[in-house]
DNA sequence: AAGTGGTCTAGACCACTTT
DNA sequence: AAGTGGTCTAGACCACTTC
């Protein structure tokens, strides 16, 4: 049969290129591709690029994720319920979460099901967090706004964030400190649309990292992200800030981040004192 | 690992603790755990810790590849094959190549099979080479051999490279220059018995990343690393050899790397000019 | 006991590469 | 045509969590 109609939502992967069709001596000897080709088809335009079914339920699962359907924190349909769904075998969606979990969208739990990945978890707090102390485990710093405004878009800042040049960013500027001692001075920017109506109070007093506030509060998710580092030496304005002789080597960041889609949503430049902390990496 | 005993070359697996056992209405029923409790046993101490099929032949493999019984570039025997020789299902086989090729141990290449995964490739050169012109395309820096010699390692490097304080160790240092401007100062230290019979010469003469060395002349593949990065100001000696003025803010790292095993077999202490440059790496 | 993710198998077919 | 990795299915059982 093949049927399922593409009604929206849940909406049917239908034949695909690839695989399937029959097992040894089932059942019904499975009704052959018949016509309606084109399989959601997307993509690069020109050749019709088929994708693996996994892929496309992967991509399914994804819009559910953007659109809020299931929402950060939340339990995910079971595979068994995914697979019924999208009319696949458990197999193929359990690929397609295996993907999204090794991407940091969702989390496997043994025995409880599958969750949307979230911020607001402890796990979470350090992944863009790279800053170790030398000694001692690490901490989250404490926060203290500088300066938060609304602003035109430089030219340099619309192109990072994939905007136009004198559009509307959220302007945040604040020093973080470890246990007292002031080590990063960071400047963000974010566009205004996506945050429209972020201002001064609502930072003040969240607690812990912005992150989980920008995906309770605005629906958006920091999915991954870039980052350019250099050394600098610290200006006046940055000295005063951390409380350190003007010239004092600092490790300089530039990371922009991306959401759902690859779109970026933050501009983040940040000055860090490396004295008692590095910043720490893995290569593999 | 459960049962398979340890001996080299192709064991058998034999019966495991999870899943498997017999399909549907097949051939023998399966033959029932029978008795042989403690299963080898091995790390920590107390649980057996049993590990899943797959896990036993990804470490299975992963001794061949140690080993050397497939050396760097060359194809290691198919998922069949492999599937045979374990007396499991290609399946498991699968899942077990599936993680060493996300580790970067191996190589899959579709219609014609899995190499092992060598430093002599366009991919892998910048791997470790996080440094990338603010503008331009990467190319690889040509290395300029300051100073080569034995030294007996001092208690710093000795606690990294899991050397006693005294222990024989290599000291390499270069100078690496993007198109005739300086831009990296770097010193190494390299465990003294596993990299006997380097010398100066065989440095100088070496075309490509010291990494292909190695990999080729002393059987040692870096399998991952770590890094800690923090500002510093240069010094005279480094400023001499940058041909920049002292107190120049670069970008020092100090990176351990690892080979099988996670055994430390490489420390290397870097300075790098970042002034058309930068550090670039991705979150996830 | 029921539900969920985790492991394992066996078999089919596809896409790609080589002979 | 044969071989290899890549995709897909269907069904079994295990480990873990919850009721």
């Amino acid at each position: 049969m093949n049927p399922v109609p593409p009604n929206p939502n849940s909406s049917s992967p239908a034949s695909s290129a690839g695989g399937a069709a029959g097992a040894s001596a089932g059942s019904a000897p499975a009704s052959t591709p018949s016509a309606a080709g084109a399989p959601a088809a997307v993509a690069t335009g020109s050749s019709p690029t088929f994708s693996p079914l996994y892929q496309q339920i992967k991509a399914l699962i994804t819009q559910s994720l953007q659109s809020g359907e299931w929402k950060p924190g939340e339990l995910i349909p079971s595979e068994v319920e995914l697979a019924n769904r999208f009319k696949v075998s458990q197999g193929t969606v359990r690929k397609a979460i295996d993907e999204l979990a090794a991407e940091n969208l969702v989390m496997r739990k043994q025995g409880k099901g599958t969750f949307v990945a979230t911020h607001h978890e402890a796990r979470a707090h350090f992944r863009f967090l790279k800053l170790m102390p030398d000694e001692g485990v690490p901490h989250y710093p404490e926060s203290k706004f500088i300066e938060v405004k609304r602003m035109r878009a430089p030219a340099d800042v619309a192109r990072l964030l994939d905007l136009k040049s004198g559009d509307a960013v959220i302007y945040i500027k604040r020093v973080q400190s470890f246990g007292s001692v002031p080590t990063i001075v960071e400047e963000m920017w974010l566009p205004g649309v996506t945050f429209k109506g972020l201002t001064a109070e609502r930072l003040v007093e969240y607690k812990g990292p912005m992150y989980g506030l920008f995906e309770s509060e605005f629906g958006t998710r920091m999915i991954r992200a870039t980052e350019k580092i250099r050394a600098v030496c610290a200006d006046d304005g940055v000295a005063a800030l951390l409380h350190i002789a003007a010239g004092t080597p600092l490790l300089a960041s530039e990371r922009v981040s991306f959401t759902y889609g690859d779109k970026p949503v933050e501009l983040r430049r940040g000055q860090y004192l490396t004295e008692r902390h590095h910043y720490h990496n893995e290569l593999n």
